[in-house]
DNA sequence: CGGTATCCTTGGTGATACTG
DNA sequence: CAGTATCACCAAGGATACCG
């Protein structure tokens, strides 16, 4: 039965195909949320709890961010359900976010991260110099 | 000298960021954590529990990382003191990995991150979807 | 096996200018 | 105020080849 063998295959195939997209996929969601700017806004509109804040307040509370990057990071992560964009058409415009309920719980994760980065800097810092310290020597030995 | 050089001009803006970044070095160690590759490298050191593992088996579990980013994560995570590296000099010569405990601490953190990423992918997708879609209608209104 | 060295492409990023 | 559009750049990242 030569379409048994092919069948065997095509069924081996998608084993792997669906085994290949059940991590595959994740690793990109997870890629996508350990973006640098996904972290700095998600965390800052965390901080803010169930405030709204304005789009130039984001940019000021976000050190080194461009307009574009802002925009950019914000209407992704609107486009996935994690912030909540409202318009208020007056004039000036003005527009307001706020994490959605979905963002939020991934808020408080990446703040618990944000606040280990806090806590843990100085040894990083410390671990980082007697590294280098290290390193230095051995290439001034060779 | 009346001109100022675009590139006089960014040197002092670098020297100013630069100087910003000392006064708020959080944002830096929070973006080094962000990083696609050390989220899915310290996830994989957490499953491994106390167990070490090797380069090859890093590179195999992790999807789509290259020998260099592999390679250089891990000398940068081993520079922070979050990942161990034993070099046993075996011909060939064997590498093996494990989390500090200041990284296990992290790795918890990511790992939650990357559950979150793992349990709330169809949400996410959904909204995603479901943004499209609506984008799409309002483009062939106008 | 576990890298290092090299080249080369891609796209992330910032600067600038314009709009509603 | 809150963007959009465009350009230009450089470094991140992948592919390849080689080494201990």
């Amino acid at each position: 039965m030569a379409t048994r063998t092919a069948e065997a295959r095509r069924e081996e195939d998608r084993a792997a195909y669906d085994a290949f997209l059940k991590e595959c996929p994740t690793s990109q969601l997870l890629a996508r949320i350990s973006d640098k700017w996904v972290g700095l806004i998600v965390s800052a509109l965390t901080e803010a709890e169930n405030r709204t804040m304005r789009y130039s307040e984001l940019g000021r509370r976000i050190p080194g961010v461009s307009q574009k990057m802002l925009t950019q990071t914000l209407r992704s992560l609107e486009r996935d359900g994690l912030v909540d964009r409202t318009v208020t058409p007056t004039v000036p415009a003005r527009v307001d976010y706020r994490l959605t309920d979905l963002g939020g719980n991934l808020g408080h994760l990446l703040s618990s991260v944000k606040e280990w980065a806090e806590n843990h800097f100085d040894e990083v810092n410390a671990h980082r110099e007697l590294h280098d310290a290290a390193t230095a020597a051995a290439t001034a030995d060779a």
